[in-house]
DNA sequence: TTGCAAAAGGCGTATATGCACCTATTATCC
DNA sequence: GGATAATAGGTGCATATACGCCTTTTGCAA
């Protein structure tokens, strides 16, 4: 059982869980010159393929111009390309340059790294079941903001 | 069992929940005029009492300096108050004002609200459960950086 | 075919987040 | 009591987050 009482927020409770873990995985992921986000959408981006900003922003949670903000910095690096998709000139097509590919393979092993040092403190088990019940929240539907 | 595999990645995971989850917040505490993070800050303010920053940032698993700069707006605004503290004057005391405890009576049944919804959708009981393990989480010590 | 709705995305604005480095103040140890 | 360590907080910088409004482009239908 938790030391303290939990949350009576559950919005705060995540968001603190956020903070906890987020710091953790980002000081671990610091010598790849890459923060957690910008792995994420990194890693995503290679496990789907090419990808429109729309596409990738849905798989991430993230709101649509929080991605297309997020993406400058990589661009800018030379990690990942946006070009004018010539088939629909209103997409444009997000891609991973071998620099990018080189920049992941980096950061990977930092990444298994910090996933091994987060199970052998939380628990494989836990760690686990925390993430499928975070899967089933994300695939909740809350409600839009003017219903019940 | 959720429709799709969980992430792999316990930190991506959480953070695509809570943005989940603070989207819905953000949206029913908007009338209130205040963001989930704010009425945050000044419920918990309005349970602690008078506090420091570093205090205060604890309890909400905060970097001293993130909450620093999140004070500026309530400050602003008049919702809370900073003033030095004369029995050391390294120390600032934040405190509700007037202003700061109306709005958080305006902004509480919004939460409520939310908080009812949150669990009619999700699960009372898995609302429980899942506060529960965050605190859990919370309260683990993830290891330092440069450990193994 | 043209006229309008829908889709894809950018931009302005505001807040949120945290690291590295800095100053001011207090506590501690000879 | 004076050097020094510890503490409280601020600043500069960079990234993260998302709402509202806008333009461009595409799809559809009369």
């Amino acid at each position: 059982m938790p030391p303290r009482p939990p949350d009576p927020c559950s919005c705060l409770a995540i968001r603190k869980a956020a903070r906890h873990v987020t710091q953790f995985y980002d000081a671990r992921l610091a010598p790849s010159g890459l923060t957690t986000p910008q792995f994420s959408i990194l890693a995503r981006l290679r496990h789907r393929g090419p990808s429109t900003i729309n596409e990738l922003a849905a798989d991430l949670v993230m709101d649509r111009t929080t991605l297309g903000r997020n993406l400058r910095p990589l661009e800018r690096d030379g990690l990942l390309a946006i070009a004018p998709d010539p088939e629909d000139r209103r997409r444009r097509a997000l891609t991973l340059t071998a620099a990018g590919q080189d920049r992941l393979a980096t950061a990977r092993p930092l990444w298994q790294a910090a996933q091994a040092a987060f199970d052998a403190r939380f628990g494989a088990e836990a760690s686990a079941a925390l993430r499928a019940t975070l899967a089933t929240l994300v695939a909740t539907d809350l409600g839009c903001p003017t219903a019940g």
